[in-house]
DNA sequence: CCGTTTTGTCATCCC
DNA sequence: TCGGGATGACAAAAC
């Protein structure tokens, strides 16, 4: 790595509140009919707004408004617009929330269409209209369909990244909304196609884009410098001893301090629905209107920093929120691995995650190409603690053992807090990690990291970023040869891709760079060893849990033993006691009883002799001191005797 | 300097 | 047959 000189850092806040105040606040205006500039006539109503919200958000409003002529306008609204399908769909406008109902839904969507409000289109009625129209059959043939679509889009944005034509923050939304909805909705209909609940009338659902939107506006807002925090945060914390759900940001994304549910869910908390279709959905609920707190939005790097309003989530909510990091999210993880529709969210349609991609790949190597100087660090370091005030101390805390599973952190890489986030366990099923700038180039316009980019970058990968800072120190260390051959290879990703990747987009990007049989094998073999070693890691947490559960196993066996012993000692006392007590009675009514005495006295030997506890216990069933026609006259005998001569109590304690 | 622990890697087996 | 995960064994680094 060289150090080129001095350089300066533009340092860029980013709020990712500001929107949403845009926009409520716009609400605020239209309620009290503040400022609005245009007036819809739609079915002899008349609705106040203001134009500049209804062209963006409506093809046919764009038109009609921006070539007005004359201030103040009046749109009147063909027959085709109806009140019942137009004013939800301004509400929308106004608030990025759809309310429906099974009555009006159709209603709204051909309103919707006609005034174009078409990527509320997409990211709505494909997937409600039918689900409100068809069975349960229906869920599936969406699905599919939407798969393919998304699958279609993503091949587009492959085979030609360039032609994309430059979508505003707001375009993104839907198409965002879109592919997260039908990836939930796939899930349950998936596992139980025929539970669907139907869809009550009675229902007055609410599409919440809002918080999709925040996230969305927080990627795309600003200078096209999209940021995106698993790549800012990270690499500049200076410890190891970190669980990313802890420091993460992006981890917290959405979380509405009211609602725990919101944090409930693993695929995100986009659709908001009640009741039955909430339970089909297996989403998220929103009933309240979105409050600051749902824009817990936030990126702390150096350079950029995303604001965060309210009160900030634990830590422990972070990981609720995005199950990363432990065994148990794993576990989970699995599980939503298992829907395959649900992997969509990524693989098949990156729109929500390209801009990740994009950023993790495209700013890391420019934010390291040179070195940081240490007030640099410190202010990065300093905003992050001040939006996070125990990072710090999560810093200095060594990791638990679960997440010391996840970690893999033993290359001291500046992507140790990546790992946390148990990347080896699934790295796909996490739709924020999925494909890890995969598609970096096709977001960022084509860029593609240049030679520069991937040598100086001491944050390149694992590999990179710890042998350079080694080699600078030690001069001579073992993994150099690793290091030279990163740069041998010289490949066109960031090494640390390769691993995070599935592999479906793994084999996708081989086929896509087409690599020399170096690189290649260079690739295939980072690949496998990192595979290998995050195994090595599992296996080696599940063998210290395996053990500690044997140790717990023993201590209660331990416990148990002494008990029994405990036991065990207390009868021999109480037997020995009721032997003495039968010793001492029979040896007294031998010599009493004269015409028996030969019984008895065969009786007193029994009782004084050594005879074994269980044959003292049930003295009646055992003596074995003569043959069993014997003992049963005996036996019988004894009750006789013993009912005639001992006292009551006597013969109940002996029985 | 030596023993122990941690971690990465390889080989192999199994699914 | 291939790929991936699990795991024992080994070596090197770290402590």
């Amino acid at each position: 790595m060289s150090v080129d000189g001095p350089r300066t850092s533009v340092f860029t806040f980013q709020s990712a509140v500001h929107s949403h105040h845009v926009l409520r606040s716009l609400e605020e205006l239209r309620q009290k009919e503040l400022l609005c500039d245009v007036t819809v006539e739609v079915e002899r109503r008349s609705f106040r707004a203001h134009s500049s919200v209804l062209a963006s958000c409506s093809d046919y409003f764009y038109t009609r408004l921006t070539n007005r002529s004359r201030p103040n306008p009046t749109v009147r609204l063909p027959d085709e617009v109806t009140v019942e399908g137009f004013e939800p769909l301004l509400q929308f406008a106004y608030t990025a929330k759809l309310h429906f109902t099974k009555e009006n839904i159709l209603e709204i969507h051909r309103c919707a269409e006609f005034l174009g409000f078409q990527n509320l289109d997409k990211a709505c009625f494909e997937f409600l209209v039918p689900k409100f129209s068809g069975g349960g059959g229906t869920s599936k043939k969406v699905k599919g369909k939407s798969k393919s679509q998304a699958s279609h889009e993503k091949s587009q944005s492959i085979c030609s990244p360039d032609d994309q034509t430059p979508e505003t923050g707001e375009d993104r939304v839907p198409q965002d909304a879109s592919t997260v909805m039908q990836a939930a909705s796939a899930t349950p209909s998936e596992e139980s196609p025929e539970e669907c609940p139907p869809i009550t009338n009675d229902k007055v659902m609410q599409l919440d884009l809002s918080t999709l939107y925040a996230r969305s506006t927080a990627y795309h807002m600003g200078d096209g410098q999209d940021q995106f925090c698993l790549q800012n945060c990270g690499p500049q914390l200076p410890s190891s001893s970190m669980a990313a759900a802890e420091v993460c940001p992006f981890l917290s994304i959405s979380s509405t301090g009211d609602n725990e549910k919101l944090r409930s869910s693993a695929a995100g908390d986009i659709l908001a629905m009640e009741d039955d279709f909430q339970k089909e959905l297996a989403m998220d609920v929103h009933c309240e209107p979105p409050t600051d707190k749902d824009l817990n939005i936030a990126s702390i790097t150096e350079g950029h920093f995303d604001q965060r309003e309210g009160p900030l989530i634990s830590p422990t909510d972070c990981s609720q929120l995005c199950p990363l990091n432990s065994a148990q999210s794993s576990g989970d993880l699995d599980s939503i691995s298992g829907a395959p529709d649900l992997s969509n969210i990524g693989t098949d349609d990156n729109q929500v995650f390209d801009s990740n991609e994009q950023t993790f790949s495209e700013l890391t190597p420019k934010d390291c190409s040179t070195e940081r100087s240490t007030v640099e660090r410190e202010v990065a370091e300093h905003l992050a603690k001040g939006f996070w005030p125990d990072l710090s101390s999560t810093l200095n805390e060594p990791l638990p053992l679960d997440s010391i599973d996840q970690s893999s952190a033993g290359n001291g890489s500046d992507f140790h807090w990546l790992k946390h986030l148990d990347l080896g366990a699934a790295p796909d099923d996490c739709p924020f990690l999925r494909d890890l700038s995969s598609n970096d180039r096709q977001t960022s316009g084509g860029d593609t990291l240049s030679k520069e980019d991937t040598e100086d970058s001491p944050c390149m990968s694992p590999i990179n970023s710890r042998e350079t800072s080694e080699c600078e120190s030690d001069g001579d260390c073992a993994q150099c040869s690793s290091s030279e051959q990163v740069q041998e290879v010289d490949l066109p990703f960031p090494v640390e891709q390769i691993s995070s990747m599935t592999r479906r987009a793994f084999l996708q990007m081989l086929k896509r760079e087409q690599l020399t049989p170096e690189q290649l094998e260079f690739v295939q073999d980072v690949r496998r060893r990192s595979k290998n070693r995050m195994a090595a890691q599992r296996c080696r947490k599940r063998k210290l849990d395996c053990i500690y559960r044997l140790e717990g196993e023993i201590k209660k066996l331990r416990s148990e033993k002494e008990k029994l012993l405990q036991d065990h000692n207390q009868l021999k006392l109480s037997i020995e006691d009721v032997r003495q007590n039968l010793s001492g009675l029979c040896q007294s009514l031998s010599t009493d009883a004269a015409p028996q005495s030969e019984q008895l006295q065969a009786l007193a030997r029994y009782f004084s002799s050594d005879c074994p506890t269980s044959v003292l216990l049930t003295p009646m069933a055992s003596p074995s001191l003569a043959g069993p026609d014997q003992d049963a006259h005996a036996n019988s005998s004894l009750d006789t005797f013993l009912a005639d001569t001992c006292p009551e109590g006597d013969t109940v304690a002996l029985r």
